[in-house]
DNA sequence: TGCCAGGCCCTCTTTAGGGCCTT
């Protein structure tokens, strides 16, 4: 897999875990992806994995994934091997990324393997184009966006599926006001981290 | 013993604190 660094060739991810830090020791349970090509859905990846150890009631009630559920699957270490060859070297996108880029790193450094892709920021880049939204949640920007959902969150593939809708929403958003529609990848970094009030200047300097 | 994330972002800021977001 090619490292294609452009916005419309991406996989799209999204962990559900046994908490919120591996630092703690907390582990991914599932992983979800898809990979959006020219702003379609071309492929998608969803796996539960056992983390060797039980999951709260708290997350059995969050994710509805159960510790049931969890003894029949496959090893973090197996399913996360599947999962590096499916997102090969491509950029990727996750909601609150810094979030799920300490799982992946986490769960890949365990077995050795790595990626070449860079990470980007849907949550980073919604604070900047979406900046009428009273709420960034995931569940709220999809509201706020228009776009279909039948609820079902906290699950790993249906949550990345609904952040990469959310993308394109943005991509949509930023062609239709400021007429920038081949945004590289580079451009999205650049956005997700520049102060807000840049973000005008910045896109009408890709214009044209 | 008791506690336990971490990065971003705003503001009553910068010698800091607290809310938002992810599970």
């Amino acid at each position: 897999m090619s490292n294609i660094s452009r916005a419309d060739s991406l996989v799209i991810l999204d962990f559900e875990t046994t908490g919120l830090s591996p630092n703690m020791g907390d582990r991914a349970i599932e992983i979800g992806a898809v990979r959006l090509v020219n702003g379609e859905i071309t492929e998608r990846f969803q796996e539960l994995m056992n983390p060797g150890q039980r999951v709260s009631a708290f997350i059995e009630d969050y994710t509805g994934i159960s510790n049931d559920m969890l003894v029949e699957a496959d090893s973090c270490e197996v399913v996360m091997a599947r999962f590096a060859d499916f997102m090969g070297d491509d950029n990727l996108i996750a909601h609150n990324a810094s979030f799920d880029k300490r799982f992946l790193d986490s769960e890949l450094e365990r077995i050795g393997r790595y990626y070449n892709g860079e990470f980007s920021c849907s949550l980073l880049l919604s604070r900047r184009i979406f900046q009428d939204a009273h709420s960034h949640k995931l569940g709220e920007l999809v509201r706020f966006a228009n776009i279909e959902s039948s609820g079902g969150f906290h699950r790993a593939l249906y949550d990345s599926e609904m952040t990469a809708k959310v993308w394109m929403k943005m991509l949509e958003d930023i062609g239709e006001r400021y007429g920038v529609f081949d945004i590289p990848f580079e451009l999205i970094k650049k956005l997700a981290k520049a102060p807000k009030k840049d973000i005008d200047k910045l896109l009408l300097s890709y214009a044209g």
